[in-house]
This record gives structure tokens, C-alpha cells and sequence, in this order.
DNA sequence: CCTACCGATCGGTAGG
DNA sequence: CCTACCGATCGGTAGG
């Protein structure tokens, strides 16, 4: 049995960890060396540039949402088990990698032009996802008419995407009751209240 | 008439504002000193270390908010007449200063442990005076008694914080529209429905 | 506030 | 994946 080789993909996993707790331009090659027991300059056998790596692992968050996204469609017809499962997906995603998601979230800015560009349109994406819900959701009846859509769907991600800033795993509070208190609250908030 | 020297409230406004744009780590010294038309080794006549700025920038932003939520207590002694006064002033102190507030909310990691310590520990105390808000709220009949009231706290201000990451000042959503907005989003998932 | 620097560190390359 | 580097840039200082 021996020690597995570093790959591309360790070295991926890495850089998204200190991108996610030092920031993007906080964390060296040398630091992320470091991390995997070897020199900074031999990153460059996995990967052609710093950003190379941030592409990777921004990517890797855009994909594990969009999964999810998809998921929770094909999970059920009716919009509030769907508008359900965009949470609990959303939550599992940034849960299960928090790495990939705070560098994705918070990250992304550091990409140049048109890499940054093409993020926000993933981001879009995945958004209009909720939009639709919503919107089928008020005309199923069972949300608000006086919705503000695209306003109802900021909010909703707003809480979901700060989860990343305050979850503890170690905490009292478990995934299952989290889920459960925020589409509680969203009910609560986009419910047409009979 | 003379054009003004360069104070260190210049450099420290200037320094509010590359972080927020480009980070602390990704904004360099002499960055700083070009946005101000002078050397980067200039600004140490004003500031003794690069650290200083980001704390005098991030203190700014923990003033603003504990003044406004300061305010918002004084306004009335009605919980819910205060609970959106403190949506309002919240709302406010982004849209004034963004620049102070992205750095208070993005960049304050950057600051090392004991300072960043201390910056919890204001962001708690902000916190506090939400969570006291909405038990007032309850307490008096217009809030559900079933809500957990930290996290009905955290995701109000999940709301609030993430303002920041996508409005646009020069959209078609005004300000007051922005506030009653969130008003009543947050109003409709805590409030006790009769 | 500028000039002229300092040592340290940065992302990255050549060659093995 | 390491060794030995490269030029550029970093935060910061001395002296005026």
C-alpha cells in the first residue's frame, strides 16, 4: 500500500479550500503547496495558472447548483414540493461543499471579464429555476398573487446563499431542522394566506 | 481657491472603496496611492500600516449600522413600527455607503484574530438588537410565538446583508420601494396570521 | 508628499 | 515532482 500520487483533482479540492477561507488573492502558490506536501512551482505539472484553478473550482460550484437545480425539478409537478426541494437541494449543495460554494460565492469577482461573465449567467440560470416555481406556484393558487417574483427569489436565495456564513455542522441545530425552518419561513412569507 | 491636500480620511474613503471592489488582499498600496494621484509610500504620511486602513474602513461600518440600529430603538417603542424601521435603516446605510459596508461584510477576515474577534462581537450586538425587536413582537401578539427567533434573526438579516451583492441603484427599484419590499416579505413570514 | 530604496514574496519557467 | 531560478510586485522605511 502506498501513498497515492497528488492528482489535478486533489490539487482542485485544495485551492478551494484556502480560496474559500483566505480569499482568492490571500492564498499563494506557495501556501497551496504547502497544503499538499510539495512546492509551490510543481502545482504547475496539474494546472497552467493560478486561475486556472479558480476556473476549476468555480466551475464545480455552478455545476453541484445547477445538479441540484435540476434534481428538484424532476423531483415533483407540483411547485411547493419543487419550491422544497430547490431548498433542501440548495442547503445539501452547500453543506456537503462548503469549499466549492464559498469560492463560487465569494470568489468569482476575482475571474477576469468574461470568465466573470459567464459565472453570472450560470447564477441566472439557476435563479430563473426559482423564478418559475414561484411563478407557478401563484398560479397553482398556492402563493401570493401579489408577488414580486424576481424580488421573492432574492430573498429566498438571499437566506440560503448566507447559509455559508453562518451554519455551524458542530452546532445544535442539524441540516434537517434548518431545511425545515427556511421553507418554513418561506411558506410563510410567499403563501397565499387563506 | 486650491485644490485640497489629501487627508487621511481621503485615503481612508479611497481605501473603502478598492477593497470593497477588489478585496484587501487584492488591492495593493500602490493602487491606493494611484487612486488618490500620489505614490503608494505617500500614504504611509497619513496611515502606519496597510492593516490600519481595513480596521479604520471596517470600523466605519460597524458604527454605521450600530448608529442606525441605534436610532431605530429610539423611533418608537412599537415593536413592529421598530422592526421596520430597523429593515429601513439597514437598508440606508448600504445604499449610502457601500463601499464601507461590502468591506464590513466581505473583508474583515482579512483582519487578524483579535481584531476580527472584536468585529463578531459587534455584529452580535446588532444582531441582539433584532432578536430583542422581534421577541418584543412576539411578546405583544404580532409575531408567531412558534418562531425560533435567532433564526428568524438570521434570515431577516440574510435579507438585509445581501442587498449589497445585487441591487442596483440605477435600476428600476427605487429605495422605498426596495424597503417596503422587504417589509413586507418580513412581515408575512413572522408575522402571527389572525 | 516624493525619491530612492529594502528584503520578502509573488506567479511562473527551464530543465531534469 | 524537485531544484534553481526569473522579473515583477509586495508592504514598508529613510531621508528629505
Amino acid at each position: 500500500m502506498t501513498t497515492a500520487r497528488t492528482t489535478r483533482d486533489d490539487v482542485v479540492a485544495a485551492a478551494g479550500r484556502l480560496f474559500a477561507e483566505r480569499g482568492y488573492h490571500g492564498t499563494s502558490m506557495r501556501d497551496l503547496g504547502r497544503e499538499l506536501g510539495l512546492y509551490g512551482s510543481s502545482l504547475y505539472a496539474h494546472v497552467d495558472s493560478k486561475e486556472d484553478l479558480l476556473v476549476a473550482v468555480v466551475a464545480q460550484g455552478a455545476e453541484l447548483f445547477q445538479n441540484s437545480a435540476d434534481a428538484a425539478v424532476a423531483s415533483s409537478e407540483q411547485p411547493m414540493e419543487r419550491l422544497r426541494a430547490l431548498i433542501a437541494g440548495h442547503v445539501d449543495v452547500v453543506l456537503d461543499h462548503p469549499a466549492e460554494v464559498r469560492t463560487y460565492l465569494n470568489e468569482a469577482r476575482a475571474l477576469d471579464t468574461d470568465l466573470r461573465r459567464r459565472i453570472i449567467e450560470r447564477r441566472d440560470r439557476y435563479e430563473s429555476v426559482f423564478r418559475a416555481t414561484i411563478t407557478d406556484g401563484i398560479r397553482n393558487g398556492d402563493l401570493a398573487a401579489t408577488l414580486d417574483v424576481p424580488l421573492a427569489t432574492i430573498f429566498v436565495l438571499s437566506i440560503l446563499n448566507a447559509v455559508e456564513r453562518w451554519y455551524d455542522p458542530k452546532g445544535r441545530l442539524d441540516r434537517t431542522r434548518l431545511v425545515e425552518a427556511i421553507a418554513e419561513h418561506v411558506m410563510r412569507a410567499l403563501s397565499h394566506h387563506v
